[in-house]
Formats: structure tokens, sequence, C-alpha cells
DNA sequence: TATCAACATTGAAACGTTCCAACGGCTGGC
DNA sequence: GCCAGCCGTTGGAACGTTTCAATGTTGATA
């Protein structure tokens, strides 16, 4: 074997040839600076969040960061997680809350968390960057879309009070009746967790009543899924008897008959969004810029799931 | 305000007043113990890996560890993450391998890697613990039932040369052919990426051809709704021109018309075995015990994707 | 009161980097 | 031949914790 000729050569060679792996907990330690960035989200298997952190993997990557992935399905668990990530440093913070109490957006707020970003849940009154979709907007246009079709009973399941998405998205749908003149029935404007069984269980009693709507907006793409599924197993027919519709896409979503109709968000540009801007904030010395806030339009895609009543 | 009793219970005052939060970048340099778990998947938006990293998520957490997620679609990618978590002193590491090269095998082999558990893919001539199914058994299910229903010339896409699972459903596929006293034609045994794209140009090349086959056994989840894709765009009726079997289940799967008929992992089960014995492996000071292997069976779960043609 | 154990407190070293100052040799200009 | 200036090398110090030994304090017993 031929010698390495410069010094700096020979030393990389020892070093490889005694196996030596810089130590990047002594380097985080002196720079106060670990290359780490935290990612909460409600639940990794929801596809909406996989997609995003997947954008969000990949470009941390390419900017020589590691991401910690959080599941923090309430705001307890949120509590706990936001305290572990302070704990082991993490330069930055890209957040999908699932809680949006007083608390909890003060927690937030506190200027000792690292840079955060929230993505998805808007959280009133809290000085950080937020990218979303106007899910006012989405209701809206489901809504419309039904009404033009003839549907005058519509019902609507959307998640937690007090959650920004659900709220909007349930004013937009009750906007968007009010605007065509009708009345609206509050029986028809249901809760529900945005999980699978909490769901069904909203939607079967939807369904059961002798009154039943002729049309359903659904909050999130599992609930549309979930409420496909529950009206199907209790014998009605989509969109004979029942038409659904829902926010948000799902892989294979084009393959699921009938074909759902929904609004879809960019997740994309949701994702690299969020991590350009935590970037930014890492990066940048001049990072205390006033908070920003990017509010995707949702894209409406129509599919089998509903019936032309006129 | 009532002063606290106890001194610790005024230190403790003290230091929430202060917003002291212990760091645990120092902890770890000291303690050469990061609680930190690295977990490696080919890609967190397929939903397979998705479901077994949530599991292994929630079990870390409940243990006291937070999980690095790496996505590595291939071998090159794959060399720098491991290097990466090496620097970053993980406490252990997930894998679902995404090559089987020797030179690989021959790094995740190596002693100085953190205790290591491989899923999915199993690695010939490594020695650590892995967790799979029964690939073999897997597709010889599928094709013993679309003989059962009469098919004679069944294709099969399977994943990238030389990995495990793709080897072994290939196998078992073409075993069950055999053992029907039947002829295999090799021209329909072909190769893709676990991939959408490449998937669906191969499914395409099947389909057009004028001795098209009448039932193709596919990969995974991926490329059997990538093949139901195809078959519809092309203008084929699914179960009726053209039988598609898959193995692995998609979420929402029951609502994809037609259903496919497939072989489920036992997903639970696996996320929560690997990190089992991750963490013995960690906590078990005897922890040079010989490697574990464990294969799940498969279970059998009939669609509607399947035409009789006895 | 002296002795000893038990227990609380203090001090210092170590983990493996990075950063900076001090030091040495070397070059070129006078 | 001397010295300023340059560059590479060397030697701490610091990051915040844990660990362990040393020291101090208390209380009980002889």
């Amino acid at each position: 074997m031929r010698l390495p000729v410069s010094r700096w050569q020979r030393v990389h060679a020892a070093a490889v040839q005694v196996g030596y792996t810089p130590n990047s907990i002594a380097r985080s330690l002196r720079l106060a600076r670990t290359n780490l960035i935290g990612v909460v989200v409600q639940s990794i298997s929801n596809p909406y969040s996989a997609a995003v952190v997947r954008r969000i993997e990949k470009a941390a990557a390419d900017a020589g960061y590691s991401i910690i992935i959080c599941n923090a399905e309430d705001e307890a668990r949120s509590m706990e997680v936001l305290a572990q990530l302070r704990r082991q440093r993490v330069d930055g913070i890209i957040m999908m809350p699932s809680s949006s109490s007083a608390r909890f957006v003060d927690l937030l707020g506190k200027p000792d968390l690292p840079p955060l970003v929230t993505v998805d849940q808007k959280l009133p009154d809290l000085e950080r960057d937020f990218i979303g979709i106007d899910n006012r907007a989405a209701a809206r246009m489901l809504a419309d879309y039904l009404l033009r079709l003839g549907h005058r009973r519509i019902a609507c399941i959307t998640g937690k009070a007090g959650l920004w998405t659900a709220e909007e998205r349930l004013a937009g749908a009750k906007q968007a009746i009010e605007d065509a003149g009708l009345e609206v029935d509050p029986s028809l404007f249901v809760r529900s967790t945005f999980h699978l069984r909490s769901g069904n269980a909203v939607a079967a009693d939807l369904l059961n009543r002798v009154d039943r709507p002729t049309a359903i907006i659904a909050g999130n793409n599992v609930l549309a899924l979930g409420t496909l599924r529950t009206a199907i197993n209790l014998g009605f027919r989509c969109p004979e008897d029942i038409s659904i519709v829902g926010i948000d896409d799902v892989p294979w979503g084009d393959l699921v008959k009938p074909r759902i109709t929904t609004v879809v968000q960019p997740v994309k540009e949701i994702g690299n969004l969020a991590i350009a801007w935590l970037l930014e904030r890492l990066s940048d010395e001049s990072a205390a810029t006033p908070p920003r806030e990017q509010i995707f339009m949702p894209r409406f895609v129509a599919g089998e799931s509903c019936a032309d009543i006129r």
C-alpha cells in the first residue's frame, strides 16, 4: 500500500484505520447546537402527517439535520414531548398541534423554546410561524358543491371543539348553507375526534336518524373513509342513499369506490415550506423577525360519492 | 404563597422559577448513553413502515427513549444514515434494510455498531436479530388460491433482485406453480422496484402482452394498488379481465373496489417485538446472547379481486 | 468528652469536542 | 544578522452533567 502523501491524508487514513467516529454529543455540548429538529405530530400513521414528515425529513437531511419524531395525540402528551425536546436541546421544532388550550399556547409562546413552526392547526394569539390551508374555504367548496347538487339536509362531522381547523371547517360549511338561504339544523353539526372509532360512532348516529341527512361533510380523510365504511356496513349505498365528501386526500384514494369528493391540501408545499422557514430561523442571525403565516388554498377534486338530487 | 417545607422542594421550586431544564446533551456525554434509538426505513410514507414506526415510537417513549427517523431508499443513503447515527451515538438501531449487498451486510455486522434489530428484509449471513414474515408461504398462499380458481398463466411482480423478500416471494410463487404440475413461464416473473412508477410500467408491460396473464401477484401493497390502477387506466376490468393479488395490507384497503385479495403482516406484533428485543439488548448486561429470529406467518384475506375461471 | 458511624456537603475529574491564546519556527525585509 | 509578521502546533479552558472521593456535620454511644 502506497503511503498517502499529505499530512492531512495520513491523519485521515489513521482515523479510518482506528475506527474513529466523531462524537456529535460532545460537539453539540461545545457548540450548543445539536443539528436535531423535533417533529411533533398527532399520529405518524395518518397519511397526511406521514407525507408532510417525509418532505421534512428529506429537506432536513439535505441541510445536515436529523429529525426526532414524536407522536402527541393530546395536550398532556404534547407537553411532555415539548419538555423532552427542550431537554434534548433540539435546534428547532415543527409541530402540528393537537390542542389549543390557553395553557398550551402559553407554553408554545415562551421564548425559551427553540424556533418553532406550527403547521395545520393555527393557534390563536400565538406569535409563531404558521402554515396551513384555508379551512373555511375548503368546507365552503364542499358545501357549495353539495348545494348545487340539490342537497338541503347537509350534516357536518368535525373535530374537537376549540380546534381551529374544526371550527373553521364548521363555520365554512354553516356559512355556505346560510348564504344559500337555508336554515342550519344544529343537530346535524356534530363533533368527533379525528380518530376512526369515534368517527364511526358519530356517523352511525347520523345515518340511523329518521330524518337522516342526504349528505355528510367529513372533517378529515380518516373520518370520510370511516363514514363511508360505516354507511356501507349499515346497508346504505353511496352515493345513492348518502353523499359523502371529505377534506384531505389519502394515498390510493382514487381506488376507493366510490371515489370520495374531497379538497386536497398541497402536502408537498406545506412540508417544504415548514422546513424552509425553520431552517431560515436557524441560520439567520436576525431570527427575531415577526412570525409569518402562509395559508394555502386547497384544491377541489370531484369524485363519485355525491348524488345529484335536483 | 406558602414556602415549601423541605429543602429539596425549595430547590425544585427555584429550579422551575429560573426555567432550568436539565441538559441531556451533557448527560449523554457523561453517561455515554443518549436514550435515542435510530429507526431506518425505506420510506416513512409507506403505510406498512408508518404503522411499524408508530408502534416503535410508542413503546420507545414509554421506556424513556426518543427515536430518530431516517429514510434510506438505497444502499448509499443507508450507509450515510448509519454513519450519521453512529456519530450521534444512538443507543440502538431498528432497520428495515433496503439493500443486501455484501458490503452492506459487512457494515451492519461490525461490532462497533450499536445493538441492531433488522426487520422485514432478512440479510444473509448477518448475525443480528431479525423479525419478518414467511414470504415464501405468503406467495404460495396467493398462488395456490389463484390456481384453485383455475388460473394457469400467473404473473408475478417482485422487487429488486437479491432482496430477500423479493426472492422468497418469487420462489414461493414459482414453487406453488410447479407443485401444481404446471410449467413456469419465466417471462411472467418480472422485477420492479417497490415503488409506484416502476411498478406501473412493469404492470402495463404485462397487461399489454398478447398472451397476457390471467392473474398477477404483486410483490407488495404499493405494487398491487399500482397494478390495479394501471389495469383500470388501460381499460381492463378487475377481476373480470385480470385478477390481482398482493402482499401487505393498506389502511382502508377494505374500501378499495375491488377489495384486493392479500396476505397481511401482523404489523403490531412486528413493531412491538422489534422494540422489545432492542430494549432487551440495551438493558441486559448479558447482551452478547446469540441473535434471535422471529418469522411470523402472514394471514390470508380473500377479497374480490380474483375471477373464478374454472 | 472522645469516638465512631451515618449522612450531608463540597470539590474535582471526566466525557470529547471546539475555540482561543500562547508559543514556536520560518520567511522576508531592513 | 535582527526583527516583524505569518503560519502551524500546542495547551488549556469551556460546555453541563455524573461520579466518586474527601471533607464536614450530626447524633448516638462508650
